[in-house]
DNA sequence: CGCGTCCCTTGATATAGGTCAAATTGAGGA
DNA sequence: TCCTCAATTTGACCTATATCAAGGGACGCG
């Protein structure tokens, strides 16, 4: 929650900032925009920010002021109890909208924390409405986005409903496989950027089971993991966790 | 919960249906607009649809046609693996809206299955769009919406990622009390419209267990249940099967 | 370079909830 | 009214995962 240290070089509050030519263009929101509607959403970034590991984008109970777009660096969001209990509802990466639980209440309802320095688009929500009106394609698209993130929950229900610890952690590195290789990065080889309780937590299992489970998956040589970092050596073996063992 | 007195006549496919008239007009997609935009939104909805106890409102794989608001009726959505597990990931009742799954990718991504017979209006999608470009009061109430239903899915996420059997039992009866109370409904009692199997899979838990839960609550005098039938005794007891148990 | 802290792993044990089985109840149909 | 079938309840037992405990890196700081 600090300013900028020192400015080193370049002060990205003032950054002119275009969807336009960013190179997550094909990710983000303006995913799909054409060329003449991209022009009319560069006005939607006003500027970007710098949250450093351990801050926070923002906290469960702020007024909503804007929806962020992760730029680079890893996120995670979760949703509190009164008593202390807390659940990591989601990790997010470049590319990825954050904020639209609180459009429906003007407050956010999660806690958003970076888990490594990241950057972040700011996208006044106002602003946001106002263009969605006049380019119906970013309309559109703004649904396409939050409609994925319920979708999303859906398969997070099934996964902490039915399916068991080790078909939970295979289907968690496979979807940061496919994340990562949408993103340009290898589907088989990454650092985890959050902790066996932060994983835990997501999953709905204690850290022990997290750690046991990844070094099952080692010994039945599906995966080779030294602390974050992961290679995964069998994507084939992995998937065939998630079907048949009923 | 019943019909109008006196429709056994009218066929509800040519029944011109508005908004502006609908007794639910507060709770559903229309809340918080003026009566000026009212009217424009009467456009919305072009029919209403019977389905009856047991059909499917949309299967997962269909294409996006409309969206529905529930008039009357229970209803319940689902995933499925591909090996056949099922997970219930919500149980609907009047003034929901229903449907929003499909926008991302242009299909339902769950079944919708009626639990009672049930009356839902149809709202076409397309129309939707046009008309919250017009109305931006419509717009954002249709962002409120989607919004609120990624904040519900959270609160499920915490609830199978972090409580034990009996929390999520009592979580579950409080946010129906809370429900039906929304809807002018006695918050303290009701019928289950789901089996212990249904209610189960949305918990995450067994059948078995969902009803040794029932038993245990009214043991100790918490609620009564008859089959489907409850009757919730001590709503703050309830509520405090939730917070301190650590 | 040495120390402290946090994170991770692994083992031993306990328990919540799953599984299997049987009896009871209730609703709808013949 | 009786019959059948599905839903529910309850008991006994078992297993997956939590809990408790101990030890071993890795990393940042003094």
């Amino acid at each position: 929650m600090k300013n900028l240290p020192a400015p080193a070089v370049v002060d990205f509050g003032r950054l002119r900032v275009a969807c336009s030519s960013c190179s997550l263009r094909e990710l983000c929101l303006p995913a799909g925009l054409e060329a003449r509607e991209m022009e009319k959403i560069d006005r939607l970034v006003n500027q970007r920010r710098r949250v450093r590991k351990g801050e926070h984008l923002y906290r469960a109970g702020a007024p909503l002021a804007a929806l962020y777009a992760i730029r680079s660096g890893f996120m995670k969001s979760c949703v509190l109890y009164e008593d202390g209990r807390e659940q990591v509802a989601g990790f997010h990466m470049m590319g990825d909208l954050l904020g639209m639980d609180a459009i429906g209440g003007g407050r956010h309802m999660s806690d958003t924390v970076a888990l490594e320095d990241c950057e972040v688009c700011e996208i006044p929500f106002p602003v946001l409405q106002r263009l969605s009106r006049e380019v119906p394609s970013l309309q559109h698209q703004l649904h396409r986005v939050m409609s994925r993130e319920i979708v999303r929950d859906y398969g997070v229900m099934l996964l902490l409903g039915s399916m068991k610890a080790e078909e939970r952690l295979a289907a968690f590195l496979l979807n940061l496989s496919q994340r990562f290789s949408a993103r340009g990065y290898s589907p088989t080889e990454f650092n985890l950027r959050m902790t066996r309780q932060e994983i835990g937590s997501y999953l709905g299992l204690k850290l022990e089971t997290v750690s046991r489970s990844f070094s099952a998956f080692q010994e039945q040589k599906l995966i080779k993991v030294r602390q974050r970092h992961v290679c995964i050596l069998d994507l084939a073996g992995l998937r065939a966790m998630l079907g048949p063992p009923r």
